[in-house]
DNA sequence: TGACTTATGGCACACTGTGACAGAAAGGTT
DNA sequence: AACCTTTCTGTCACAGTGTGCCATAAGTCA
C-alpha cells in the first residue's frame, strides 16, 4: 500500500470525522460542503470525488455492511433455512464493528446517534437498505432455486429479516454503547425469530 | 368549494399529471422542473407551492394512504390483534384505489410503473414509509397500553406489517391493473399470516 | 533526473429549493 | 358597479448540491 492510497484513506476519514462532527454540533441539513471541506483543508470538489454526495456521507457504513451480509451469507450452508443464514449474516455484520478499532466504534456510535436525532436521515438509511434487499433477494432466491421475480416468499423472507434488523438497531438509549446495541439486537432477532412459525422460510 | 379552490386542484392535478407522463417518457432524473412547469404553464415558482419537491410528485400517494391506514387502524375494535388490524389497513387502501376515478386509477398505475422503472425511487417510497410507520407504532403501542420506546414488538408487528405491504405491492407485471395488485396483496397478506405463529401480535 | 500517472483546485455551469416583493385574480361588501 | 381584502402568481435574487473541464501539483517508477 502506497504514500498514495494511505493518504486517500486518511483525508477519507478526516472528511467523514469533520462531518459526522459538524452534523451532530449544528445539524444535518444546516451544515454546508463547504464547511466540511474547510475543516480539513480540501476544496469542496474534492469532497465530491470521495464521496459522491452528501448524503453517501451518513451511508458509508452500508456500503461496508452489505459487503460483509453478501460475504457472510454465501458462507452459510446452502440447506440452512435462509432467515436464519440472515440473521447470522446480521449478526456478522455486529461483530465486525466489535472488532473493529475503537476509531471506527466511535464513527459507528457518531451515526447512530446522528440517525437518532434526524428522522430523515433514517428515511435515507431504510432506502439504501432497499438497494441491499434487492441484492439480498437475488441469492435468497437463488438458493432456493427459484425466480426472484416469481416467488414472493424470497422477498418476504429477506423483508422481515431486514426489518428485524432495522428495529433492532433501533436502541432507546441515546449514548448506547456497542455491547448494548448488541445485545438488543440479539434480543429482537429472538423476538423474531419466536414470532416466526418454524420451517416458514423453508 | 370556491372557483379558487377548485383552480387550484385543477392545477395540483395537471403538474402531477405532466410530470409523471415526462418521467415516464424521458426518465426521472432528466426531467426538470422548469419543463414540468412549462409544460402546465406555470412558473417554476409555482411548482414549489403546490409540491414542496420533485421529490413530493411521487409521494403524493403516501400522504393520502397514510390517512387512510390510519383512520382505519382506529377504527377497528381494540382488541383486535394489530397485525390483522394493520392488514385491513392496508386492505382499505386499495379498495379506496379501486373505488376511485378512473384518472386517479391511472395516476396510481403510472406511479406504480415509474417506481418499477426507477430504483431511486422506490427508495424514496420506502423512506416516506419509515415516516408512517413511526405514527403507526405511535398508535399501535396505544392500543396494546405500552411505552413504544421500550416495546420492540410493536416496532416489529408495524415493521412486519408495513413490510408485507411493501412486497405485496411489487407486482412482477409492468403493466399490472388495479385488481391484479389487489390480488397479488391478497396472496402476499396470505402468505405472510401463514409465516407468523398464531397470536404472536397478542 | 525525467517521464508517467493520478490527485487536486479552480472555474463555469445546471438544477433544486427558498425568501421577498409587487402585481393579478378571486371573494365579499355596499 | 366600485371598492377593499385575501390569496395566488410571477419575477428576482440567492444559497446550496453536484458535475464536467482543464491546468497544475504531487506521487510513482524508470
Amino acid at each position: 500500500m502506497g504514500l498514495r492510497e494511505r493518504k486517500k484513506e486518511k483525508t477519507r476519514l478526516a472528511i467523514l470525522d469533520a462531518a459526522l462532527d459538524l452534523f451532530l454540533e449544528q445539524g444535518y441539513e444546516s451544515t454546508t460542503v463547504e464547511q466540511i471541506a474547510g475543516a480539513v483543508d480540501v476544496s469542496p470538489r474534492t469532497f465530491f470525488r470521495y464521496f459522491t454526495s452528501k448524503d453517501h456521507l451518513v451511508l458509508w457504513f452500508h456500503d461496508h455492511g452489505e459487503e460483509i451480509m453478501l460475504e457472510t451469507l454465501s458462507s452459510r450452508p446452502a440447506d440452512e433455512p435462509a432467515f436464519t443464514s440472515l440473521m447470522h449474516a446480521m449478526r456478522a455484520v455486529l461483530e465486525d464493528v466489535e472488532g473493529s478499532t475503537p476509531d471506527d466504534r466511535e464513527r459507528f456510535l457518531k451515526l447512530r446517534r446522528l440517525l437518532d436525532e434526524h428522522p430523515r436521515l433514517v428515511g435515507l438509511s431504510v432506502a439504501r437498505g432497499a438497494q441491499t434487499d434487492r441484492r439480498l433477494v437475488e441469492v435468497v432466491a437463488a438458493r432456493r432455486g427459484v425466480d426472484p421475480d416469481e416467488d414472493q416468499l424470497s422477498h418476504l423472507i429477506v423483508a422481515f429479516a431486514s426489518c428485524t434488523m432495522r428495529v433492532g438497531f433501533e436502541c432507546p438509549r441515546r449514548d448506547a454503547t456497542v455491547p448494548e446495541i448488541s445485545r438488543r439486537m440479539a434480543e429482537t432477532i429472538e423476538l423474531a425469530e419466536r414470532s416466526l412459525q418454524p420451517g416458514w422460510d423453508r
